[in-house]
DNA sequence: ATGGTATTGCGACTCATTCGCATTCGTATT
DNA sequence: AATACGAATGCGAATGAGTCGCAATACCAT
């Protein structure tokens, strides 16, 4: 769970529309969301915001640090938003079915550490995306094979 | 270095404009390049294709596994290719210069295979990305700084 | 309530990348 | 060497995520 966001305290004004899309991150808290993601959220309520305004606010939003921004995609590239909470994570996608899972992993974190500081690099950041398939389309592929060979 | 690549060995016919990318290709095997440069580096020396063209031949490369593409910029989204070599690697970017540094790290390897099976992922492929400020930038950074202070 | 600044809405724009389609090229076959 | 046919290319137009300029509006301190 994610301490409630206070704007004020992140030095954003309280406008409409920052609430807007605060509260579609909160509501969708499990999700990685795209800015078309969180626009057809509001549309869908009545809160309607013009794109351009969306992604001025995630960027707000992000510089605050607010939210992070993160691009799965590994083939067309797309951005998507999740709200920050404390704790770092990593995040392993599966290929299929597009589902995103958080991991963490002190000795890999560590291992990051380690190697920046040996190659002398004052590290900022880092990203690391696992793709795969996930143990749900594992399951569903061994099945449809079952099937195939059967008939 | 990287082994003599063949067109007809994976599987490509041999046309002009594959072999004109395949040679930018390898006369910049220390560089990621993007679309645009390849395009740049061929009008330099008259063999001159169209943008497209260069896309969709990086495209059949990386089809056919002769080069892997990546995408390095946090912020805007842009792609970059490199010959694929025999080893796998990971990178680390350099916020400043943007100059890129490959590593490998056999500990940070194993452990993503033990984790993604530890969740049942079938893993397919990964990508870890480190950002910060290489060695020579973080040098200048201390030198302006000294110099500011001097003032 | 007012004023001045920060923010928004709108639409036009950018830029990487992709697509459709007519033309040309590569190669296996005669 | 000429032919034939599918594969690949050149061209320009299209796409789509994301950004920008600017006039209109909303915040908030007074």
């Amino acid at each position: 769970m994610i301490a409630k966001i206070n704007l004020k305290e992140q030095g954003l004004t309280e406008t409409t529309p920052r609430l807007a899309v605060l509260k579609a991150m909160e509501a969708n808290q499990a999700q990685h969301m795209s800015a078309d993601d969180v626009y057809r959220y509001l549309v869908e309520r009545d809160r309607s915001l013009p794109m351009s305004t969306v992604y001025r606010v995630l960027a707000q939003f992000e510089q605050a640090g607010i939210v992070e921004r993160h691009s799965f995609d590994a083939e067309r590239t797309k951005q998507v938003y999740e709200l920050k909470d404390s704790e770092h994570h990593d995040h392993m996608i599966c290929i299929k079915c597009r589902s995103v899972h958080e991991f963490l992993d002190p000795q890999i974190e560590s291992r990051q550490i380690e190697i920046a500081e040996k190659l002398g690099f004052s590290l900022t950041d880092h990203s690391l995306n696992l793709y795969g398939i996930c143990a749900g389309c594992v399951r569903k592929d061994a099945q449809s094979e079952e099937i195939i060979k059967q008939h």
